[in-house]
Parts: C-alpha cells; sequence; structure tokens
DNA sequence: CTGAAAGCGCTAACAT
DNA sequence: ATGTTAGCGCTTTCAG
C-alpha cells in the first residue's frame, strides 16, 4: 500500500510523466483533453506529489524557518510574545504558501542543529526572532547567504523589522514627568536584548534631559522578575512615585509588589508598561502602556522576508508606537 | 557557488561515495584511515547532507507536523496554552532529532493545505492540537494512515494524552460547596471542544449531586468572554455567591467584571479558575484554580508520538490535577 | 503540444 | 571493508 507515484498517474491515464507533470503543475500548454485525463487520475488514485523528490529536482523549497532564540527551559512558558509572533507569522506565511519550520535555538546543541537544517538545503529562508546579543546564529547563517530577516534589531546587521523602543520609552517617561512625578524608576529586560537596551536609553535620555536621575532594577520579560525588581526599588528607594517596566509582562508583576507592599496605583506609585498585550486591560488598575502591536511588528517581518525573496533589497522598517492612558499612571 | 555534494566530497577524498555515506551516517564498518580522510574532507568543504535528497532515498523524514486548530484570526493572540504547548513539544521532539513543522488549520483553506502536506510525505507523524468537536481533520489524516496523536481527547479515537477534566471541574466545584457556597455558577469554553464539555460535565453532575441548580454562561476561553459571561451571570443571578470559570484567562475576565460591578472577591462571589497558568499568581486577589500542567501533558503527548513511531500501541494517558487554594475562594 | 531521457544528491543492495 | 550500480519521484531540456 504505497502512495501513487506521477509515473502511476501517467500510465492511468494513458500519457507521458511530462504530461502529468504538466497538468499538476498547472502549466497552460496542454490540450484540454489530456488535462482532463490526468485530472480524473490523479483524483482516482488521490495522487499528491512528493515533495522529496520535487525538492530534488527543482533544487527549490518552499519552508522556511523561524528560529526562536529560547532559553532551555523557557523561563516565561506563556510569554505573550511568542504566541503573537509564531501565530502571525505562520498565517502570513502559509497564505504565502510557505510552510514553516519552528527552531527553538536556545542551547548550543540547538544552535548547531538549526544551522545543519538551513544548511542541508531543508528551507527556502530564515526569519529570526528574538536574538540576544551574543548569539552567534545570525552570523554563522549569514555566512551562508540565506535570504533572511530578523524580527526586532538584531546584531548582524540584517533587515528586520522594529518597533521604536527608545521613542516609545521615551514617552512614557515624558507622560510620567507630565503628571508631576519626581522618582521615575525602571525595570529593564534582559541587557543583552536590543529591545531591552534602546528601552533602557529612551527612559535614561529622557530623565537626564531634566536633571533627574535613573533608579534601575535589571528583570528579564518575565513576571516574577518584575515582582522581584519592584520590591528591590521600594527597598532602594523607598520614596519612587513612579515606575516604567520595559514590558507589560512585568508591570503585572510590579503591580503586585505594590499591592503586597501597601502602596497603591497609581495615587503612591504610577505604573506604566511597554507593549499594550491583551492581559493589561485586566490588571487592577489597568494597565497604562506603550503600544506597539507586535502582531503588526510579526506580520511586517514575515512580508520583508517574501519581499526578500523576490528579490527586494530588505531595507528595515520601524514601527510607531503609541501611548495607551490607563489608570495605573 | 553551488553547496558541495557527497560526490564532490568523495573526489577531495579519493574515496567512493558509499564511504563518505558511511562515514557521514556514522556507521561502525569503516577503516579509521578512510573515515579520517572522509572527514577532514567534509570539513574542508563544509558539507552537509542534502535533506531532500536523503529523504528521497530512503523514503523516510524526520520532521514532524504539529497542527493547531487555529481560529482564522486568533481569538486571544496571546493564549498561554498555544505558548507552552508548542514549546514544549518543541523541545521534547528536537531532542529526539525530528523536526517541528507548525501548521495552523483554523480555515477550510488551510486545513486542505496541511492535508497535502501530510500526503506528500514530508512528515513522518503528526500532532494534533486543540481540535474542535467537529473538525474533520483527524478523520481525513487517519484515512492516510500516518502515525498521529493528539493533544486532549478529540474524535476520531486516536491516541492522546489529556487530563482530567471531568474529574478537576468536580473537585473545584465540590471545594466551593464545602465553603459553604450555595449559588455556583459557570462559564464554559467553546462547547465544541471535548475539554469544555467535560468540565462542564464535571462541574453539572457535582451540583446535580447535591440537588442544586446549574447557572451557565457559554465563553471561548478569552478574557474578554469572562468578562462577558459574568456581567450575564450577574444579572441572570445577582444573587449567585461563587463561580467556576473552565480556564484561568475567563476567570480573569471574570475577576475584571466583579470588581466592576462592586463585588469584593472572595467575600461576596468566590472565584475558582482552571489550568493554574503563570498569571493566576498575579490577579488581585491571586487565583484559587485546579492545575492541569499543560506542558507535563504536552511533553507527554510528544512522547506518546515518539512511542508511536517506535510500534508501540499509543494507549490514552489521563494526567492527574490539583486544586491549588489561593485567596480568590 | 507531447514524449523520451537525463539528471537532482543520496542510500542500499550487491559484488568484490 | 570498499566500490559499483541502480534507483527514490520528480522536473526539465530537447526532439519530434
Amino acid at each position: 500500500m504505497k502512495r501513487p507515484t506521477l509515473a502511476a498517474v501517467a500510465a492511468r491515464a494513458g500519457v507521458s510523466k511530462s504530461s502529468v507533470s504538466r497538468v499538476v503543475n498547472g502549466e497552460a500548454t496542454v490540450t484540454p483533453a489530456i488535462r482532463e485525463l490526468v485530472i480524473r487520475a490523479v483524483r482516482e488514485l488521490g495522487y499528491v506529489p512528493n515533495g522529496a523528490a520535487r525538492s530534488l529536482a527543482t533544487q527549490r523549497t518552499n519552508a522556511v524557518a523561524v528560529i526562536v532564540s529560547d532559553p532551555p527551559k523557557g523561563l516565561s512558558s506563556d510569554d505573550p510574545m511568542f504566541s503573537a509572533v509564531v501565530r502571525t507569522v505562520s498565517r502570513v506565511l502559509e497564505s504565502a504558501g510557505m510552510q514553516v519550520t519552528l527552531m527553538l535555538a536556545g542551547s548550543a546543541e540547538s544552535r548547531l542543529r538549526a544551522e545543519q537544517f538551513v544548511a542541508a538545503g531543508h528551507v527556502a529562508g530564515v526569519m529570526l526572532v528574538s536574538m540576544h546579543g551574543a548569539d552567534p546564529l545570525p552570523a554563522s547563517l549569514a555566512r551562508m547567504g540565506f535570504p533572511m530577516v530578523a524580527f526586532g534589531r538584531s546584531s548582524g546587521g540584517l533587515p528586520y523589522v522594529d518597533n521604536d523602543n527608545t521613542g516609545g520609552a521615551a514617552v512614557a517617561v515624558k507622560y510620567l514627568l507630565d503628571q508631576g512625578r519626581r522618582r521615575i524608576a525602571t525595570i529593564t529586560g534582559p541587557l543583552d536584548m536590543i529591545a531591552s537596551q534602546d528601552r533602557l536609553t529612551g527612559y535614561r535620555e529622557t530623565l537626564r534631559d531634566t536633571g533627574r536621575r535613573s533608579i534601575v532594577a535589571i528583570g528579564d520579560f518575565t513576571r516574577i522578575s518584575g515582582y522581584e525588581g519592584m520590591r528591590q526599588l521600594l527597598e532602594d528607594d523607598p520614596a519612587l512615585d513612579a515606575v516604567f517596566a520595559a514590558n507589560d509582562l512585568m508591570a503585572i508583576g510590579a503591580l503586585r509588589a505594590l499591592r503586597e507592599a501597601g502602596r497603591r496605583v497609581p495615587h503612591d506609585v504610577a505604573v506604566v508598561g511597554f507593549d499594550d498585550i491583551e492581559a493589561a486591560l485586566y490588571t487592577a488598575p489597568p494597565l497604562t502602556t506603550v503600544r506597539s502591536p507586535m502582531e503588526d511588528q510579526a506580520a511586517a517581518t514575515a512580508e520583508l522576508l517574501l519581499s526578500v525573496f523576490n528579490g527586494a533589497p530588505g531595507t528595515p522598517v520601524i514601527m510607531p508606537h503609541r501611548l495607551i492612558v490607563r489608570e495605573s499612571a
């Protein structure tokens, strides 16, 4: 009970393999009569072309690798970023007829696997997601000369789509200043990620322009790190009256720490997050945050990859941001 | 500038293609001298075997499809389930040397694509995630005779790993009864999913055993549906004193509705969720919930698929559950 | 417009 | 233990 081959279809239809191939691939130069014969045979046999054989013959593939830099155990296994990005990218790529091969590249071992996989010619291109600064993967893949784009700016100079992280952070801090807040702290993302660095820069520079000093706790984009960061900040500077968390997950953690410490939000301490994930609407009080629609960014990144396939230069794209004011600040 | 082939390596090393093939595939029957020669040539040329050619020759592949039934637009794009399941499954499968091809099968079109893809022999097996009852995909894939498992019990009788959804719901409701709650409502998941049905059954039967009546609002596992469901319940039965939400996301939505309605939790209304996602620790008050570790379930499902590859019968597995009591009930 | 034939790069008998 | 040879299933010149 094997699957029928193109030859089987040809035999059944009483035509040559070439004709079957032409019909299957939708070439125009086929007599209606033959086309009809072939289509019937295909249907009767339930024929589906063998992908490996086709790839081998054409030297092409319609698969792309989406490589997500993921810590081995998954720091926060329910990262909304992951979900939004992977789903959106899959949707866009799939409707362009591409298959998505998902690869997690957290460990050295998995990174090697990813490299080999790409080198084996399994994919036509690569999308990199959430690369940390020191990651050697972009460079080694780039050396192989594959079409490649990144979700978010990264090292290695590849085409990317990013948000204006610096500008977004600046807007958040400016808003807090306008509200009369004087001691504004921040909880950062992992500092080996460019997005974290940019958000920290936006915070720092805005504060420096007004002669105020930075109060920094380092987090890693997880709720728990926001919680712990906030506790530490409260200890370091009990008089702080505002905090800018570099993402909403950490803002959610900070909210909990403030609640436990008996501080009222926003009366005692104002909180601003970043990303505007759906959960930001459900905190108490609802979170003021900077909207950087990850889904639009993901879709744009996928489209950038498609355009690179078509020979476009792949110029970086920066998406706009916007402050969403809710009750937490 | 093409990639080097096995033949090129053979020429360079001055041996036959077979020898190269043997070395590359780690066969034992190779003289050390030849092995050395080959390894050097491989390294010098940067040779990586072509995947398509190998698949074609061996009639095998080490890719598996993970097919996620996803609504076209993505009801809640930051579904923690998606993230936890996809990442965990990828991790397990990748460390077993398999590649994961992710496919979203929400629309009829994408479903067809998934079928074709599997039929094209691209993958060695399939894992189905979050199938809705009416989905025709399991049946049509099963007809093709591929190794296949499901995350969560589904129609079609394939091997699966599931939680004891009915039992978990029963435990939650019993707990509320023990606390002296008398009017216990529920917000369900989408009723075409078996997990939703089971959780509803657990709720219903436990209540019926004590002669109490059900108060039901239908949700779809999203925060907003929990919010709206709770508002509706409050309107239908203002005197209710507890609610069992079929997942934590909806419980979070319910919490917001209760807050807006001025009900205190748990004093006026007790809330119990299901799943114990990380966010449950960060609500105000922290959520009492039923733990059904999705990650363990995902890992077990991946391992089930691997064991089916090895000829195991693929008997269903039911994972235990446990009530996690926090302050919301 | 159709068919015959030559590969794509690799593996797997088989022979040596 | 190594090499030779025949495919795996498809596409793609090239003749007809």
